[in-house]
RNA sequence: GCCCGCCUGGCGGAACGGUAGACGCAGCGGACUUAAAAUCCGCAGUCCAAAAGGGCGUGGGGGUUCGAGUCCCCCGGCGGGCACCA
């Protein structure tokens, strides 16, 4: 072969003409990029059937999928990007790639829509849709187009009722109360997010709590299973799963009943609390209870005070946010308790406004002396304070508590029968009392709620029950569902447009036939975001799913999506999941074996001097004196202030259109930089300078091929003789082939597309080296193809003209070990632990051989000089230290 | 307030507990050009030094280790979630 002649030949790579001598040389991403999509298609190189063949592995990509807002953001370029690199790279592995795309299309915007616009929610969302979809097919991404849906759509939200009505059988759904935000001049129930400062969004009225009759899923009786489940989740975040298991909130404790000692005969005679600290009951001080607790109610009906306390309490909103981070306030009732050990000792009963009626039983037991917001309450109403575990080492006749509780263990003191126990001890040993007395029982709380999932609105899945004054609550039969959404609403008027349609409601009863009423209420738009992955595997199902497509395809191989849904949605789904299983419906238990949460896209945020936010395409930059950057606006002098790097948010109009970027730089390019940029999980910044960059390397790319083109060996030409400088960049090529695969099985992005740059110098620099170029050109043109597939497509076709193959349907690259076993290596000397020089030395030295190489490097010698070696550590491969 | 993260040159970042700053962006110098753009070559953490070399350096403080960006503790700043935004 005269491979081995040519690369001999050329052994003086720096004789090579480094400037370009064709710089017109240009990829046109404009014609190339549609028309490579269309190849695509034509082949359809992503579809996949509702059961995947048998003989080879399937792999389930799947992006969290989007809300119609109307245009693409970059959280979208970013997380669909993602996406796509796995699919491609796990299609060339072998695998089978399922990668649908949807839409999670109802939800309150829609509805913000009809009522400030006047346009009707189905067409504002469809219309987005439209829209949406025609970018992202700009993207380049390879998707599965035709298992596309809508969650508004009705073949899905009608599949919705189905499995509804299945949970209900399966007696996973209740009927219960629970509290609102209720907007009194709207008349309207409020999301958190309306609710500003405790004021409607819309009304600006004091926005007060309100009970309502809701649906739940009874998700807390998975929550053991939920909880112990994410010890199999091996390719989860960690983090994800951390902040699972505190939302669920095992904890053991003891429910402890107190008699009530002063209370006027109309109030219970009884009050339940949950503690995890039944050790601290000799240091009780108080007792408090939720607003809602029915002993607030019977303080408020003979307390005019007591009752408007209670009102107050209730205008604080139902946020956990909101009412923790309110001030602790208290009222007393004048109702007294008895302590279940002390005879004769009674306590203050307090409402108090942190205490909630949702967790434990909505009444606290008080312990200033060993808890934070007992002790902060205590301290301002003047309750007493009464230490009972004394730290490690402390004196029991002098210990005080100065001037914060003390909430580690130690040993029970002023505590009757638990003293001299630890925490632990004294817990089981109060329980055992309790017990014994019947006063009590040990239990185990979870923090994990039931999820309420009725909402007032319209622009949802209806929930498919029908009211009868006879036969109470009926579910609608299974011949008539779907429960359509009508399409005649008024939203003119304020609250449920279901509600006050003239006719929707009014049905006859399934049971009786008498006259009845449909549930108004829609479906939490969590509900359809909790199966739109299953319903990806059979799309066009008469059924919600089909057995051998999701046994087929579940579990999702790979999720992605922000870690903004970490908890609800992941947590939801996974409850979805199991009531599904539970009623035939599948049969694995956790919807997602991979999750990868991505961070957030930021940009400089930017604002006139006279405080309006701006646009990044209404400002110019230039520099300072130092180097530095000054902005004003487009078209004129007037500076502007460059503000914080933030989410890109439309409020602070530091927003970026991808469609623009694509315009003018092309998907791969746009692709390119989202990847390069930094590690995927982090919150990345959006630069011009950083697309700009990344666009340049794509053409850089395109004339490295391109330029060398004519001087290749025909395909097929071995490389295998390779020697001096072609064995050189044989070696180069893979050792970047490993480099990348490793980079790309890790989500190692950035440190892929780092490798490649190198690589391309690499190439740039090596001279005529016949097979062996062509191979690197191959390799790079492959390994860069999940990250830019058009311009991929491009050069292959240049590299093997008339040949026809995609490198969509190309399989990855393997590394030659080989190639990429060195003969020497570079250890670094230390001379304790600070580097004094570096050795090379063949790979198979011994370490006598090694430690005589370091101590002759020139300037170790002369750090060791007059010193003796105590130490000599070789760690093979990296590093000698000596210890002097 | 509670839970969970993150913090490395001017900037984004790289680095199985083992040569900190790979790679890129911005910058500076040079080549090419009538000129600019594009492209190509080179320099570059910081301080001291002519250089050789040395000191300092991964938000701050402490610890473990022959050796810490990496592990542990405390503090600070920034961000995500908190159940009706999606």
């Amino acid at each position: 072969m005269p491979t081995q002649f040519s690369s001999m030949a050329m052994t003086d790579a720096s004789t090579t003409p480094r400037t370009d001598p064709r710089p017109e040389i240009r990829h046109d991403f404009k014609s190339a990029e549609p028309r490579w999509q269309a190849e695509w298609e034509k082949r359809a190189c992503f579809a996949v059937p509702d059961v995947p063949e048998s003989g080879r592995p399937k792999y389930y990509v799947l992006e969290m999928f989007p809300y119609p807002s109307g245009k693409i953001h970059m959280g979208h370029v970013r997380n669909y990007t993602l996406g796509d690199v796995v699919s491609r790279y796990k299609r060339a592995r072998g695998h089978q790639v399922m990668h649908p795309m949807g839409w999670d299309a109802f939800g309150l915007p829609a509805e913000n829509a009809a009522r400030e616009r006047g346009i009707h929610p189905g067409k504002w969302t469809y219309d987005n849709i439209a829209n949406m979809r025609a970018e992202l097919k700009r993207m380049g991404l390879g998707l599965d187009w035709s298992r596309e849906f809508a969650t508004c759509d009705v073949e899905y939200y009608g599949q919705q009722q189905k499995l509804f009505l299945d949970f209900f059988k399966a007696g996973l759904v209740e009927r219960k109360e629970s509290w609102v935000n209720w907007d009194p001049v709207d008349g309207t129930v409020l999301a958190n997010e309306q609710v500003i400062d405790g004021r409607g969004w819309r009304s600006g009225a004091l926005v007060e709590k309100k009970q309502l009759s809701q649906w739940f899923f009874s998700i807390t009786r998975y929550a053991p299973e939920l909880l112990e489940a994410l010890g199999t989740l091996d390719r989860w975040p960690d983090r994800v799963k951390t902040m699972q298991a505190n939302w669920i909130g095992r904890s053991e404790g003891a429910r402890v009943r107190f008699r009530m000692a002063e209370a006027p005969p109309a109030a219970p005679q009884e009050v339940e609390v949950f503690t995890t600290r039944p050790d601290t009951l000799f240091g009780m001080s108080f007792l408090a209870v939720a607003a809602e607790h029915p002993l607030a109610a019977a303080a408020a009906a003979r307390d005019p005070k007591a009752a408007e306390f209670v009102a107050e309490c209730r205008r604080m909103g139902t946020s956990e946010a909101a009412i923790e981070q309110a001030e602790k306030r208290g009222y007393d009732t004048g109702f007294r308790v008895a302590h279940p050990f002390i005879e004769g000792a009674s306590y203050p009963v307090w409402i108090a406004n942190f205490v909630l009626m949702e967790y434990g039983t909505g009444a606290i037991f008080g312990c200033p002396g060993h808890d934070e917001r007992d002790f902060e309450f205590a301290s301002k109403y003047g309750l007493e304070i009464i230490p009972v575990v004394l730290p490690p080492g402390a004196d029991p006749a002098s210990f005080t508590l100065g001037d914060a509780p003390y909430t580690d263990d130690g040993t029970a003191f002023n505590s009757g029968f638990l003293d001299g126990l630890n925490v632990a001890a004294a817990k089981r040993a109060a329980i055992e009392k309790l017990e014994a007395t019947g006063q009590g029982t040990g239990v185990v709380n979870w923090r994990l709620r039931d999820w309420g999932v009725s909402r007032q609105r319209y622009w949802g899945c209806p929930i498919p029950i029908i009211h009868c004054e006879a036969c109470g609550v009926v579910p609608v039969p299974a011949a008539q569902l779907p429960v359509e959404l009508p399409q005649d609403v008024d939203f003119s008027r304020p609250g449920n447009p279901l509600d006050h349609h003239p006719s929707w409601k009014h049905v006859d009863c399934p049971s009786c036939g008498k006259p009845a009423r449909r549930e108004t209420d829609t479906f939490d738009t969590f509900v359809d975001s909790s199966w739109y992955f299953a319903r990806f595997c059979s799309p066009r199902a008469a059924e919600p799913v089909t057995r051998a497509a999701v046994d087929g395809w579940l579990p999702v191989d790979q999720y992605i999506g922000g870690i903004e849904h970490a908890i609800l949605h992941l947590l939801y789904s996974r409850f979805f999941t199991r009531g599904m299983r539970e009623t035939g419906h599948l049969s694995v238990s956790e919807p997602f074996a991979g999750l990868f949460t991505q961070g957030m896209v930021t940009h400089e945020s930017y604002k006139s001097a006279d405080g309006r936010w701006l646009y990044p395409e209404e400002v110019e930059f230039s520099a300072d004196a130092n180097g530095g950057r000054i902005a004003t606006l487009k078209g004129g002098n007037e500076p502007v202030v460059i503000g914080r790097v933030e989410a890109m948010s439309k409020s602070k109009r530091n927003t970026v259109d991808p469609g623009a970027i694509i315009e003018r730089y092309g998907a791969d390019t746009a692709r390119w930089f989202i990847l390069s940029d930094n590690p995927p999980e982090r919150d990345m910044e959006w630069t011009e300078a950083g697309v700009a960059g990344a666009y340049r390397f794509s053409q850089r790319l395109y004339r490295l091929v391109a330029t060398a083109l004519p001087g290749l060996p025909p395909a097929g030409t071995s490389a295998e003789s390779a020697m001096g400088e072609a064995r050189k960049l044989r070696q180069a090529t893979h050792r970047t082939i490993a480099a990348v695969t490793e980079a790309l099985e890790t989500f190692a992005f950035n440190v892929a597309v780092a490798r490649i740059h190198e690589f391309a110098n690499t190439i740039a620099e090596a001279g005529d080296t016949g097979a062996a170029k062509r191979e690197a050109l191959e390799a790079i043109t492959r390994l860069a193809s999940p990250m830019m597939p058009h311009l991929a497509e491009e050069l292959w076709s240049l590299l093997r003209p008339g040949e026809g193959a995609l490198v969509a349907e190309l399989p990855w690259l393997d590394a030659d070990p080989a190639l990429l076993k060195a003969e020497t290596v570079t250890l670094a000397v230390q001379v304790l632990g600070k580097l004094r020089g570096t050795i090379e030395v063949a790979v198979d030295a011994d370490e006598a051989t090694i430690f005589a190489l370091a101590e002759a490097e020139e300037n170790v010698a002369r750090s060791l000089a007059g010193r003796s070696i105590r130490k000599r550590i070789h760690v093979p491969g990296r590093v000698v230290n000596f210890v002097v």
